[in-house]
DNA sequence: AAGTTGTTTTTTATAAGTAATAAGCAACCC
DNA sequence: GGGTTGCTTATTACTTATAAAAAACAACTT
């Protein structure tokens, strides 16, 4: 049985809709909800006939009648969440916090029953999860959990520098007026803002990370890259939501460095660029062995 | 329910090893037997227990009782494949031989028909199968084939060349007396012997390309390497299975291009290894190229 | 005591089934 | 005729179920 957790997450977001005030939510067109909420129509129809139900008053001006909405009204975060995030978040915490040895075998029907799912659910997430190069299948049997550990980090960062590098490089070579340019602009500017108010906003960093080297590789896009981006991305959320010592200073660092390596781009100068790319990855794994070995 | 293939294949494979008067399989532990066919001591015990019904002369010497092996002891070959590698085999025929087209989607029920196997078993293949790269998750929907393009091949290459050559400089570095050097020289010496042969033996080309490549890689192993490897082999196996033309001169001239190359990680002279490195790389992704045009 | 086999328990690979969601069709409207 | 809604059909995201295979246990044998 499916659950339902995406109509309850598309009527959330229709309440924030109408909450907000945002247009007539309650006038327009399904179809016209539909892609401002990404679902189907069905799911979109079964949300109107929701709040109609609720006899909750769907559009902001205008003599419709209804009552206002409360905060009751909406769905509890953790029946928004598809059974397949549920799993992911389960798993990282099972594999990040709990001690989970390198060398532990992984048993699915354990985890499912320990997730509270299906043991086919915990099989295609160890199956997803497995191209992060953290476990391993055994024929017929379980998984190997091969360790969150420094040759991990190694690995991963001997790959990411090779493909940070030729990015940059390319996108170095970026002719004037291309718009990368501009966005790169912007993103240099956010970075000194985040810098001014670093004192409470520092794990905004992160976001910041992400987008400036999905940037960078949006200059010649690899899908293969992309992949890879995804990994990083990945490992690094789960980690540092858990692991947040030092986290101001390793971020105020940290902008120095984006900040360095985003000027070395508009130089276009190779050596530059290539000096400060490796400072920032150099720093970011030396962060990252680090924070591994206080864990463990 | 699961297919007992595991137990079939081990079944003919006993029957090998029977065949070939290899040892007394009869007379040795359950234990011993396991560790040979690398199954698990419940299916050798099935095994045993399936030669005695069917009255099978057990032991290849000594007085034991029983028949001569039959040919038709064997069970016929497609009993002995999981579901997992028949879904892997019919989707690639999908792909690859049926013209599918890029932007097609694909759909899991529809192909779960076809190939004769629940959807669960679909569904799995497609998710491990994401991760090279041809196709593409929509969120509660089915899946975008991007096409086995141009594109792809080039976005491929440029990767395996970044890894072909990083693998290839940490190989030279290699101390004189790693093991590795020798396999390499046994690499060349066969490749020598297939370059005499190369009338009849030609198709006998791709395994040694793999394992001269993965050879290459075990200089200083990086999981996201070799993971990127597999997505290699898969796609050259099936492609190449189906695609012949020209199969004897191209080999011929890839074999000349290895050995330029195998010389050249013996001289470890960078230059060399580099140049002898790109010229491979560019003919294969040539061949790869034309030969997809000429499918089109 | 380490190795062997007989027996029981646990786990995996797969199938079948179902509510939720998406996609498609038809009638309507202006 | 493009955009709307009501209704139907197809597909996905799960759950439950089960034989096969692996793993664990126990008794026996040198």
């Amino acid at each position: 049985m499916k659950p339902n957790s995406v109509f309850k997450k598309a009527f959330n977001r229709t309440l924030q809709l109408l909450d907000a005030g945002d247009a007539d939510i309650g006038a327009i067109s399904e179809n016209a909800l539909r892609t401002r909420i990404g679902v189907s129509r069905t799911t979109v129809r079964k949300v109107l006939g929701e709040l109609q139900v609720r006899g909750i008053k769907a559009s902001g001006n205008g003599p419709t009648a209804g009552r206002p909405i409360q905060e009751s009204d909406y769905f509890p975060d953790p029946e928004t969440t598809s059974k397949r995030q549920h799993v992911e978040e389960q798993f990282m915490e099972w594999m990040l916090r709990g001690d989970t040895q390198p060398g532990t075998l992984i048993n699915e029907l354990q985890l499912a029953r320990q997730f509270g799912v299906a043991t086919t659910g915990v099989r295609e997430f160890l199956i997803r999860f497995s191209r992060f190069g953290l476990i391993e299948k055994r024929q017929n049997s379980g998984w190997l959990f091969k360790g969150f550990t420094e040759e991990f980090a190694l690995e991963l960062f001997e790959i990411r520098v090779m493909f940070e590098l030729r990015s940059a490089v390319l996108f170095a070579e970026l002719p004037d007026e291309s718009p990368l340019w501009t966005e790169l602009a912007e993103l240099k500017m956010a970075h000194q803002q985040l810098l001014l108010e670093i004192g409470r906003r520092f794990h905004d960093f992160s976001r910041l990370d992400n987008r400036l080297h999905r940037l960078i590789n949006r200059a010649a896009p690899n899908r293969f890259i992309d992949d890879f981006y995804d990994v990083i991305t990945l490992i690094f959320h789960y980690h540092y939501q858990w692991n947040k010592k030092d986290e101001l200073q390793r971020n105020e660092a940290a902008i120095g460095e984006h900040l360095a390596y985003i000027d070395a781009l508009f130089s276009a100068d190779t050596h530059e660029i290539e000096r400060t790319c490796l400072r920032h990855m150099t720093s970011a794994r030396t962060t990252l062995i680090r924070s591994l070995q206080g864990a463990a």
